[in-house]
DNA sequence: ACCTGAACACCGTTCAAGT
DNA sequence: ACCTGAACACCGTTCAAGT
């Protein structure tokens, strides 16, 4: 019924959220979908070509879910909140990671165009939270910024691994509500002097 | 030689915080120890057995390692600086991770019993955080401070694993630097007012 | 007490063969 | 264009057998 290729590339997107990289089978993946493993090679060749189009992917959307918030508020608070949120609803959703924050710890076992689809993802973040501080007029130059916002990527990913291992969205929801009172993350845009 | 089973143990910890439990293979700890893999059944009967008593020397090691901070110096500022360089620590050899961060991302495809080890490593160190704060007169309550205990333990995490990612130490040390300077990370302790 | 080879069901991968 | 069975070298695990 559905296409094939995009069913598999669903199935696996989950299962990578949940069990990583090493927890991804073809074979799962071929029953799941109603086909042998060996025609998942058909449409992935190898598991590093599935891999890298799975973040390849992610990534795009979340590129996407970015943009889309820098368009619809222009408030440094209410964007960073809605970034938050982005990470809070993978938990929501089944206890789910972020699926290149899954990747990110197994870089060392994975191929290496995987690996560069999941550096690339947090370039994505990282580029685009130093952005929202740039946006807001936060004190320091372009490189003060940028480790600020990797201060921040990382954070959250920590409190998203940590909140998923409690099996407890509220250690996640703690945190965030921590980064924001000391202001790591910002509540607002720096008021004009 | 060397004990056997230590030489098991011994490399079996280097590979978990490099590659993770997945990457844990019984033939390649068989042939780094000049054995055959169905010989490692013999000290740990299953993959889970292994995972569990790494998890739990890990964290015993942690916990004597979180004594002896406490017990060298009072100072809560200086106490966290001492914290943070322990996981650096693990970047600065090999870029390794903490074994049970790395485990923790793992969490879903984990057998139970090593779950719950790395757990109680998540809980020694929360724990050990939450009595660095109240010792330091931070304010609120005992469940406040351990809330912003767990975060900075994900924080901290998050960084280390953001760091390994980018095979960049320094990443670590600017985001540790980070969360001092909004005070996630408290500098040193309150003064008496 | 410690080690082994052989077998089992898993895995990704390849390939010749089918439609 | 899409799928398959069979084979290969891997994996954890078991077990009967060796010393």
């Amino acid at each position: 019924m559905a296409d094939t290729r995009q069913e598999i590339l669903a199935t696996a997107r989950v299962v990578v959220q949940k069990k990583g990289y090493g927890g991804l089978s073809f074979r799962d993946l071929a029953s799941a979908t109603g086909i042998k493993s060996a025609s998942v090679h058909y449409y992935f060749p190898t598991k590093a070509d599935l891999g890298a189009e799975l973040a390849r992917c992610y990534t795009e959307q979340a590129q996407q879910d970015l943009d889309a918030i820098a368009a619809a508020t222009t408030s440094c608070g209410e964007r960073l909140r809605r970034y938050a949120a982005l990470f809070r609803k993978a938990l929501a959703d089944e206890n789910r990671m972020c699926l290149c924050g899954m990747l990110a710890a197994e870089f060392d076992s994975l191929p290496k165009p995987v690996r560069a689809e999941v550096s690339a993802f947090a370039d994505v973040n990282i580029k685009w939270l130093t952005r929202v501080l740039a946006d807001a007029g936060m004190a320091g130059g372009r490189n003060a910024l940028n480790r600020w916002a990797s201060s921040i990527y990382a954070a959250i990913s920590g409190a998203q691994l940590l909140a998923r291992g409690r099996g407890d969205i509220k250690v996640f929801d703690e945190a965030v509500e921590f980064y924001r009172k000391g202001g790591l993350i910002p509540r607002t845009e720096k008021r004009a002097s």
